[in-house]
DNA sequence: ATTCGTTATACTTATACTAGTATAACGAAT
DNA sequence: ATTCGTTATACTAGTATAAGTATAACGAAT
């Protein structure tokens, strides 16, 4: 039988928003690290920062606020918009899943094609 | 503004059906050759005829039957196969696009995150 | 001052996908 | 038999993205 696929983003100034950016973030709330955070998801630290970088500057404000250095060798944390950002994506995109998924079982469910 | 953007698909053996081969099949029913159909499209010939093979493969049936040579050069015209799937899910892809833009709109009209 | 794990950045290497080139078979029409 | 535009297939080159490597700065804790 078929699968459902499919992938879901916002632009601005190009791809900036999306399920992985999402996700990262949240690990970065969890942990308060980007390091963990990224590892936690089987991600390079480089690419996690690269990512974060690229997106902060397609948006033109800052998601996380890092410091470096200290006995646990440093921290980040999300920022207030970066919050906003979160909850406005994740619900639009939890409604989108769930639709979806409700009009391909209408159209696919009996098929055989 | 951000921009909403997508990408829907079905997967059978791998990815085997999305917008991309549902316009290319069109152009093929419209112009009765697989030549013309990628011409009209921008898009090489090899990579539509590969497009398609790919597709047979993993669908396991025949989306178009064509013959080489005669006056024309020779011809492409879909199956019945074809014609089902792809008002399937052209059907499918259309609903999908007016709810994820509704989504959209609901979560993100006002917002200036 | 040394240690430590993080942040930060640059640079190189792989990989996957896309696009392009080349060549042959086909067969009705002339 | 030659022509023509198509179908058909193999092979090469390019390009974008991802992944990997390397190195430095940071600064509280010891």
């Amino acid at each position: 039988m078929y699968q459902l696929k499919y992938k879901i983003w916002i632009e601005k100034n190009g791809k900036v928003f999306g399920i992985g950016p999402l996700m990262l973030l949240k690990g970065v709330s969890e942990t308060g690290s980007l390091s963990e955070a990224a590892r936690k998801m089987d991600m390079s630290y480089n690419k996690a920062h690269n990512l974060i970088k690229s997106i902060e500057k397609k948006l033109g404000y800052e998601l996380i606020s890092s410091k470096s250095g200290g006995s646990k060798g440093g921290s980040s944390e999300l920022t207030e918009k970066a919050e906003e950002l979160m909850m406005t994506y994740e619900n639009f995109y939890n409604e989108c899943e769930e639709n979806l998924r409700k009009i391909y079982q209408k159209h696919f469910k009996n098929s055989n094609i």
